[in-house]
DNA sequence: CTGGACCGACAACCACCGGTTGTCAATGCG
DNA sequence: CGCATTGACAACCGGTGGTTGTCGGTCCAG
């Protein structure tokens, strides 16, 4: 039983509204934790702040006498996390290219309170990223870690933040442009098109296994540069099957997603760090990425990833 | 994850401390507590607030950016708390005995600003006022925690406060009343006589420990009652050399006071409480109490307190 | 008088927070 | 090399502080 910062807020926000049911709103509770909040102020100061009827709320003697002094410590409180707030340095992550899932989830884990300064590069591939990585010229990239090379750096810390599905893309005049969905053995006979991953050895791995597990034939196009040449590549295929994630906006382009089940085909997107003392707004940014999903099994017939992904790499 | 202001004054005491082990003894925490606690702290402000090594603790800059603010905003928020804790419950303390350290310390730490309202006790010995203090009668007491009864209890804290230097009490026409000062050897011929400490074990133990040590003749007179009695006590002794703490008041009285010197005998002072939720006036007594001394070296040929207080009890 | 609206608080529940203990890794020193 | 020191990781778990559901008291309109 404590008092602390946050019930003196509460108070003086109620002491404002003399309304619990407002102050609560304001402070984004509940009224009831609000009410508890107030009370367990109350048994710490060891005092009554308020006197309550069911339709009034007074202060009482005790509660005036605090309330300019809480108004005060609430006040320098703020002052002093503000102080330190704004001066911190920006986090530099690499998330290997502007079209494919990392910016967005990186973007998002950034903008919510706290918001996170971030410092942007894309190497495309941990081939570069890790090495900068190691050099502390970046705090994090995100990435595959498996299908890189042996043995795993003992610095490095990696967690799996994502499995994102893969779609097939196909222009509106292709033979499987009709369909809800396709499963792999469908796009046997067509083959599948991807742009070369040129330096991300870690992707080219993923999508060689892919083709082997599904007998898929593969055809590399010429590295694609932003999402716009993505979806033109796409747009030049005649027979074979764009793949790309499920998150690709192809809307307008005259290219259209048809989604694979059955299983889906997972991208898995899995975030790098230093271990040791990684900067606070990088380990923010991990606890909001949060711990990841589960890697399906190897016989879920609904999710597909490929077996090498399920062993760890960081011993 | 949020910042409050536990987290603040944390940060602001191992900012003073530059060593989190000393630092969390002073906020009453295990070092790991208080290393969690700053790292959330600085989590919650996304920036680095130290810079550790295993050896060393550095301020960043932000963090001495952030410490005035940050001792500020306690500051504020102490105040708030005091402003209405003033009609709360007295700090009952117990201080063995008028006649010792402990209610002067008391005395001192208790009129600082906000003053605290105390409650005191003297219960002449730990034998009594532990359980008193397990029971929750008395908020802290003082007294010598080694030669007490074992096992420790492991609800109770304690921590070394004062150590208080004892000085030889004899009549003015006494063989050794005109010396400057005298060595505990010089004791030796003469014996010391000293109150019987009665239910104080812990006293008795140290003082049995003391005459063994330096080969002493030791004699216990009555149980002295105040100040004025224990001067009539010491006037009555033609031989013994009186025992007492330094602070003894003997003006005109016709007893001269002669300081021990190398070494001095040091009487270790501590104060005891029960480690869960300490009120907020104990916290603030504990505070101003700070670390206290550091114990005499065993070979410290200037110093001397008995080797069984070196060794913790609250293990 | 009755029913409905308003308001703060009680009760049950539970995710997770923040402490503890045990242990580890890095560092310095004799 | 062995030992001591120091901050941090890991596992654990009691309890904190939020939520939803509900209750009791009060007021007012029909």
């Amino acid at each position: 039983m404590d008092v602390d910062i946050h019930g003196l807020r509460a108070f003086a926000v109620a002491a404002e509204e003399l309304h619990f049911g407002r102050a609560a709103v304001r402070l984004h509770l509940s009224q009831q934790a609000l009410s508890k909040r107030i009370r367990r102020l109350e048994d710490a100061l060891g005092t009554r702040l308020f006197e309550r009827t069911t339709r009034s709320v007074e202060l009482t003697a005790a509660g005036r006498r605090f309330l300019p002094r809480a108004v005060d410590a609430v006040a320098a409180f703020d002052r002093a996390v503000d102080s330190v707030r704004t001066g911190g340095e920006p986090l530099r992550v690499d998330v290997y290219d502007e079209r494919f899932t990392p910016l967005r989830m990186l973007r998002e884990a950034s903008a919510a309170e706290p918001p996170l300064r971030v410092e942007l590069s894309m190497r495309q591939g941990l081939s570069a990223a890790l090495p900068a990585l190691r050099r502390g010229e970046i705090d994090a990239a995100f990435g595959r870690v498996h299908d890189t090379p042996r043995p795993w750096p003992a610095e490095l810390a990696c967690r799996l933040v994502r499995l994102e599905p893969l779609d097939a893309f196909v222009p509106a005049d292709h033979l499987l442009a009709g369909r809800e969905a396709l499963r792999p053995a469908d796009l046997r006979e067509h083959g599948i098109a991807v742009p070369d991953p040129a330096g991300a050895e870690e992707w080219r791995g993923y999508l060689t296994r892919l083709c082997e597990r599904f007998g898929l034939p593969l055809r590399f196009t010429e590295p694609a540069i932003g999402q716009g040449h993505l979806v033109e590549l796409f747009l030049r295929e005649k027979a074979a099957v764009g793949l790309g994630e499920r998150s690709i906006d192809a809307g307008g382009s005259g290219l259209r997603r048809v989604p694979i089940v059955e299983p889906e085909i997972l991208m898995p997107w899995w975030i790098v760090w230093r271990r040791r003392d990684p900067p606070p707004p990088l380990r923010t940014l991990l606890r909001r990425l949060g711990r990841g999903p589960r890697l399906p099994a190897p016989a879920d017939p609904l999710r597909w990833v490929p077996d090498t992904d399920r062993h760890p790499v960081d011993a």
